[in-house]
DNA sequence: CTTGACCTTCCAGTAACTAGAAGCCCCATA
DNA sequence: TATGGGGCTTCTAGTTACTGGAAGGTCAAG
């Protein structure tokens, strides 16, 4: 323990909800650059531990790290519009709805296939015949 | 044009669907591996056609290549039970159900969050609010 | 003989970590 | 003081399923 308010490495990524070393990650990649105690170690300090639940939040959402690299800048500009904001959020949530879309018509095909087969000890499968129709 | 009944990587591709690179490195991971020709050329006999035809339909269906690893080598065993397919599709699909799952309630949380904001010119954001929301 | 479209191999990059190895640092206990 | 354990450091490499590109060989047509 230490008089300062920095953290280590573990201690952030707990404060977080986020691996070590995800942590060591995102300095890597220029995401949240701690500061590094005499000794070599990362020193988090409470601004940075914020950025990194942050993060962590819009990495659930499903924001890619570079959308995340985004929107921790604009976070950070006073000057931004949130009209920024809202269609990095809207670009986002169309691709989610295009992957639903095509998962929903996988799984719709795959459904069908499965109601198709009988399944027991016998070889006879329409789920390796349709894979193997010459169509 | 040669009298066999072989194509090279580049026709196996076009009759399969699938790029020469995708062939390439099929054959790298051992799942088609085609004959060569005298001058080093891939040589696709139509039942390499045929596993390749096979291999993107289930690609398609979002096996993993592991799975179609799998797929195929029961296709090739005559005393398969069908139930095995069943179970591996089966799988499958339970997966493909829950990343539905998930995807829909991000979808949800994201859809809750860009009708918050109003996304004009000023600063003020729901979205950045509750990313960076200490809870 | 040249041109252009093929083909070959090999290397590197993608997204976002994750695992593991080798070794240093610090604190607590015997 | 020695030692043990946990956490810290860096580095490399592996994951999925390709994809792009470079350097060079082959082949049919003109």
């Amino acid at each position: 323990m230490r008089d300062d308010a920095t953290v280590t490495v573990g201690e952030a990524g707990d404060a977080a909800g986020l691996p070590a070393k995800t942590l060591r990650y995102y300095e890597q990649i220029g995401l949240v650059i701690p500061d590094r105690r005499g000794n070599g170690y990362r020193a988090y300090r409470p601004s940075d531990v914020h950025r990194l639940r942050f993060l962590k939040r819009a990495r659930s959402l499903g924001f890619s790290i570079e959308d995340c690299r985004l929107l921790l800048s604009l976070y950070r500009d006073p000057d931004r519009s949130s009209a920024e904001v809202k269609s990095l959020a809207t670009q986002h949530c169309d691709a989610i709805d295009l992957k639903i879309a095509e998962l929903r018509s996988l799984r719709a095909e795959l459904g069908r296939l499965i109601d198709a087969c009988h399944g027991d000890h016998r070889p006879d499968c329409p789920i390796l015949d349709e894979l193997a129709s010459r169509d």
